[in-house]
DNA sequence: GCATGATTGCTATATAATATAGCAATAATA
DNA sequence: TATTATTGCTATATTATATAGCAATCATGC
């Protein structure tokens, strides 16, 4: 007798999503996403907002479209999230030409910005800190070779 | 002379985010998932929806709280989602008790079914087949010990 | 058998990220 | 100078996902 015990369902079937690789790396996304939102909740900052801050303060004076061309958000969503970014002084621009403005981080930025790293540090300890050093580099090194232009469809 | 052209600008700083999983695993996921979306479109159906119809597919007669535990899907988001299931008829329930109801796929649903798991198998090389398959299976490896319930903090 | 608590499905609602279409101003180019 | 490309922006829509709360039903301990 396999099964003796009368659960009112269970589950003797694999996930028929298991084999595939898209299926996997969404749910970790999503899930290590979840973490780092509740993380940043207590900066009042939001994952993409993260991802500018840290993004102009490793290059000062850069221009929005520049800022969406490496990662990944469109011209048309910049605009509102780097007008939010200057609502909360975290970021000024000054003129670069007639339309263009190189973004800077204010004081507050630089200061927000560091603690966006630390919170960021603690969501990859959260996160991946469950799997072996070994297991971590090399699945760094396989993600980091993926070219996202051979996906995106644009 | 390091650079005598003059480009208005040039980004000769490293993305700062480059050095955490996280934001690969974003990014690769988000790349993935629109390829995806795009795929499935032709089927007039969504990635999550997709997601359940493959997994009743695997798991006649399961209930929805069933379905969302094993897909990360809350009841809430759950209940809209099997509904609009229904209204294209893909899929039916049949009362197992008062309460609960245990979802089939229809005919449309199966044959649906078949043509969802064609178009994840053409995303999969579409965004994976650009890696060895030794890197594949390494990559399958480590995140499938990756194990969701320690990152989760419901 | 009955009171209590857990489960289940559901509605309403909110938010984050992301998508398209189109506009106006400016810059770059032929 | 005329044309095209770039840039920033608004408005809007969609998908996924989140919380709060409700009502019906089921399971459990007494």
């Amino acid at each position: 007798m396999r099964n003796n015990s009368k659960p009112r369902q269970i589950l003797d079937t694999v996930n028929p999503l298991e084999p595939y690789l898209g299926y996997h790396l969404r749910r970790i996304s999503a899930a290590s996403m979840a973490s780092l939102t509740l993380l940043l909740n207590e900066l009042d900052i939001r994952p993409s907002e993260a991802t500018v801050i840290l993004f102009v303060q490793a290059t000062p004076g850069v221009r929005q479209s520049l800022i969406g061309k490496h990662l990944g958000i469109r011209r048309a969503n910049m605009a509102p999230l780097i007008a939010g970014l200057e609502s909360k002084s975290l970021c000024r621009k000054e003129a670069l030409d007639g339309r263009s403005s190189g973004i800077q981080l204010t004081k507050a930025g630089v200061k927000c910005a560091a603690k966006i790293e630390v919170k960021i540090r603690e969501n990859e300890e959260r996160c991946f800190g469950q799997l072996t050093v070994r297991d971590r580099k090399a699945l760094m090194k396989i993600i980091s070779t993926i070219n996202l232009e051979l996906i995106s469809l644009e």
